[in-house]
DNA sequence: GCTTGACCTTCCCCCAAAGGGAGAGTCAAG
DNA sequence: CTTGACTCTCCCTTTGGGGGAAGGTCAAGC
């Protein structure tokens, strides 16, 4: 029998550790005397804890190993491992390929979008003139939501974020674009830079390892507007130099 | 100008994360109320987070983002963020691997081992009466070390652990083993399980695309013997059902 | 002008899996 | 019996957030 040190020597691992694991109910020592509360371990033990070891290595967590040896299925918990390592694996190859593109590339960011409800409108050509159409609708309706407006350029629509449904007419109706995982990038400028914006976008998806699984938007966070059509503040801006356009691209 | 939360909801990131960078100086809001400290932002600094957040879907730390928004060098910090990123997915197809060789095999564990200084013996064939010889040798010098006795197979020498030089004969000597790290496995019970258990452990390091870098060693943790020969206490069992015997094999 | 509810503030606790260290107690060799 | 190595418990720190309490602020509706 060794006291703690001993045997962390001998199982190549820490005194720390070994009480974490004694406190985790994961490994606890042969004996601990009552008086001094010294932790002493026997050289029999070896086998078992290195079953620890060995799952964590697999980068099991603390809890699931700690199941396993109080009876758990062995078989369920790497099969359980095997996925997550493979979600691993996928993010690390993601991340690599991204820092390939992101050298000198445009900020692309993966992230998670909420269902949007929204006023939409087809449009054939007249946009600005669309957009001051939809815009004094959903404000007449009184359910502009404090969101910036968009497009579905695909569809050849444009949309205004509402607060709830809206009366619908010949050209407007009321829906909710879906919640979707959005590959998204930021346009700074003037709208001729839109189109190479989104052809970066698709090679970064692309190069990413990802596909596209539905139709593309795009939001207008910084755009012009005439005065006298009141849109909700703050977007507004005078230069097209500081236009900000967010384009985003739905992917699995 | 957004107070936090509809900036939060444009950027897509939480009101909480935002509070975060404001506190470690990566992200700070363009005005803040001083009398009710109110953080407000504006769409303008959209591509500034959204540089952040694509540096940290690479797995940047944000300590390390922090410095770029400062004015570091990105070429410096996306090659350092490849290296690391290289480790990671080295890591993940190692335990990959391992996963898929761990089901009903041995538990194997690559651990870092501490340079070991040892008695070392040359042996032909008298493998216990060697034992004997050196543990006795090594008593005398009063230079036990309190550590398991071992073996070098490919070498043909035996060792036993010292706490310092010893005076050298012309059977024995003082050797420093290296430090390494070695791929080590436990057998259970008698010595004729020991062949299988080192075939295991090769198929299982080569298995993880690892190299072996040096001579196997042995260690014995529990073992049968003679009472007389007064070992330290602690390893000696009494049915070699009971033996422990340990593999180690370095590993790159 | 006032109420109300949504929003914002700071502050503290929580997660995993350890490492570091303080202060006190224990063991064993000389 | 001293001394030094060892061990005990307890608390803090790390990373990148999440949860929630207690209290202050803002703006819409009446």
């Amino acid at each position: 029998m060794f006291p703690i040190g001993a045997f962390a020597r001998l199982a190549g691992i820490s005194a720390k550790q070994l009480r974490a694991y004694d406190q985790l109910g994961l490994f606890r020592p042969v004996w601990v005397d009552p008086w001094s509360r010294y932790r002493y371990y026997s050289p029999a033990q070896l086998p078992e804890l290195r079953r620890i070891l060995a799952l964590r290595q697999l980068g099991m967590p603390l809890e699931e190993i700690g199941e396993l040896v109080r009876g758990g299925s062995l078989a369920d918990a790497l099969e359980r491992r095997r996925a997550e390592l493979e979600r691993e694996r996928r993010l690390v190859e993601e991340r690599v390929a991204a820092l390939d593109i992101t050298v000198g590339e445009a900020d692309v960011v993966v992230r998670p979008v909420a269902v949007e409800p929204v006023a939409v409108m087809r449009v054939a050509d007249a946009v600005e003139h669309a957009f001051d159409e939809l815009e004094a609708h959903v404000r007449d309706a009184g359910r502009r939501a404090h969101r910036p407006p968009g497009a579905i350029p695909s569809a050849g629509e444009i949309f205004v974020p509402v607060t709830g449904p809206i009366p619908e007419t010949a050209t407007i109706s009321y829906r909710r674009l879906p919640a979707s995982r959005m590959a998204c990038v930021i346009v700074r400028g003037p709208y001729r830079g839109v189109a190479a914006g989104r052809a970066a976008l698709e090679r970064w998806v692309a190069a990413a390892g990802l596909e596209p699984v539905g139709p593309g938007r795009t939001l207008y966070l910084q755009f012009g507007a005439d005065p006298s059509l009141r849109v909700p503040p703050g977007w507004v801006v005078d230069s097209d130099e500081e236009f900000l356009t967010e384009l985003q691209l739905p992917v699995g």
